[in-house]
RNA sequence: GUGGUUGUAGCUCAAUCGGUUAGAGCGCCGGACUGUGGCUCCGGAGGUUGCGGGUUCGAUCCCCGUCAGCCACCCCA
């Protein structure tokens, strides 16, 4: 038995991290687009920065030890804790609202599935210091905005949206105890699944009134603002900020994403507003994306009470949607010219005209052994690269080289001594190419 | 963590009722091809049939266990 990677962990072939750096260039560049700035913090934690606030649950299933100093530490599971931290140490140097994002790998110890790993990337995105719901726009926009990116539309991908705000407000509405109101969001939780009847029993068990109970049914249908008037008009305006944060949204025109849904709860207990998730339209695959506002999570793992609010999105579930949508990135050469020598005697030139071209730009791959330029020509063409330098004696007598374009099955001589120049005509430098590795034919 | 289900070459899959040395395509390596690639033809490597045990004259096939993948719970990123 060979050993393989431990289950739930990933090995990166190639063509598997061509995948994962074209999500993470989609990532850079669209947070980049909205002046968020990169930042990290470690892999490694002390265990009580999971233990102090931020939901139990996830702490059942960190990745811990004891160190060699005898500390209590686990592996990230999240970045939300690191990055109230990382603030909260110099909150009153920053400039606010603070516009962060990293792109951590987090670990979990889980049964893996589908869309599960036990370690995945994640981009963290959180705006902080900003109360306002066009701060909640902003976030959400970017998020559809990297789906946007990637080549996704609103046919691809929905944002499903609430408010913890309106939420608390409509259970006020219908009369709902204040200590019954987490089991209440369970059952919202729960709507469509197999265990919402187990949920809604538990409700009623704790105490709430049947009436009470059908009437929060009634949440499950709102799709539109005016549903929400007419079911619950008295909570319409603890829902201003979300109503606020959607017209902000279609003013971006990106109103087409956006699904009003009250159901969406989000397990970690420490969102206080609004509250979203992005799947897939098809709803086939797990959430790509989960976010929402935490106001007081700074204050209390830090001290500092800012108000604040982000998402994470996995690398996992997008990589599955994007192969099932069909939107994966081009198949690039990893070089952009191969030099072949033509026998043993070339091998010099070849170095020094290899190097030459390596030093402007260019990425170059040659032959390392000796064989005949047939065969050359054969590593080259499955490098998908579509240009070739011919060095041999020929070329060597006359001061020139042989380019050959395999695209276009055709060849002529350039000067040896003014190579760079003459090259930067044809060919442009280095990894800016966009020459398909299956491409030559189909390129033109 | 619970329940179900599936494990054959790097990949996709065969193998009659339990019966000889587990095959094919793709991919990989080499040759035809010593200054001209893709195509073609020929050859080669690669498997303790996930692992362990049991039943049997004989197990890829049946039984048990285990590990791994997948699905549903659970939980969420």
């Amino acid at each position: 038995m060979q050993p393989k990677a431990l289950p739930g962990f990933r090995d990166f072939y190639p063509e598997d991290f061509a995948l994962r750096a074209h999500i993470f260039d989609a990532w850079r560049t669209v947070a980049r687009r909205y002046g968020f700035e990169e930042w990290d913090g470690p892999p490694l934690e002390s265990l009580e920065l999971y233990t102090q606030k931020s939901g139990e649950e996830i702490v059942g299933q960190l990745y811990t030890f004891i160190d060699k100093g005898g500390r209590e530490v686990a592996l990230r599971p999240e970045m939300t804790p690191t990055l109230a931290r990382v603030v909260a140490a110099r909150a009153n140097g920053l400039k606010k609202p603070i516009r962060w994002f990293s792109i951590p790998q987090l670990f979990r110890y889980e049964r893996q599935q589908r869309g599960r790993l036990r370690e995945h990337f994640q981009l963290n995105c959180d705006l902080i210091g900003e109360p306002g719901p066009l701060g909640d726009a902003e976030i959400i926009a970017l998020a559809i905005d990297v789906m946007r990116a990637l080549g996704l539309s609103s046919s691809d991908v929905r944002v499903r949206l609430s408010d913890r705000r309106l939420l608390g407000g409509i259970l006020r509405e219908i009369g709902i105890a204040e200590a019954l109101h987490p089991l209440a969001y369970q059952v919202l939780d729960k709507v469509g699944r197999s265990d919402y009847l187990g949920r809604r029993q538990a409700l009623c068990d704790a105490g709430a009134l049947e009436a009470h109970v059908s009437r929060l049914e009634q949440v499950r249908e709102i799709r539109v603002w005016a549903d929400l008037e007419a079911a619950f008009p008295g909570a319409v305006s603890v829902g201003q900020p979300l109503a606020e944060t959607i017209a902000a949204l279609t003013a971006m025109g990106l109103g087409e994403f956006v699904d009003l849904d009250l159901t969406i709860v989000r397990g970690l207990a420490y969102y206080t507003g609004t509250v979203f998730e992005l799947f897939d339209a098809a709803k086939t695959l797990r959430a790509i994306c989960g976010g929402g506002r935490y106001d007081n999570l700074l204050n209390a793992i830090g001290g500092t009470d800012l108000p604040a609010l982000g998402f994470g999105m996995g690398d996992v579930v997008l990589g599955e949607l994007l192969r099932d949508r069909r939107v994966l990135p081009p198949l690039l050469p990893a070089i952009d010219l191969f030099v072949a020598g033509v026998d043993p005697t070339d091998f010099s030139d070849v170095l020094a005209l290899a190097h030459e071209l390596r030093d402007a730009n260019y990425r170059i791959e040659y032959g390392l052994g000796s064989q005949p330029l047939g065969k050359l020509l054969k590593l080259a063409d499955a490098r998908g690269v579509r240009f070739v330098l011919v060095l041999g004696e020929t070329e060597r007598q006359s001061g020139q080289v042989m380019l050959k374009d395999l695209g276009a099955k055709s060849q002529h001589m350039i000067p040896r001594s003014a190579i760079v120049s003459a090259l930067a005509r044809v060919v442009p430098p280095a990894a800016r190419s966009l020459v398909p590795v299956h491409g030559p034919s189909s390129h033109g």
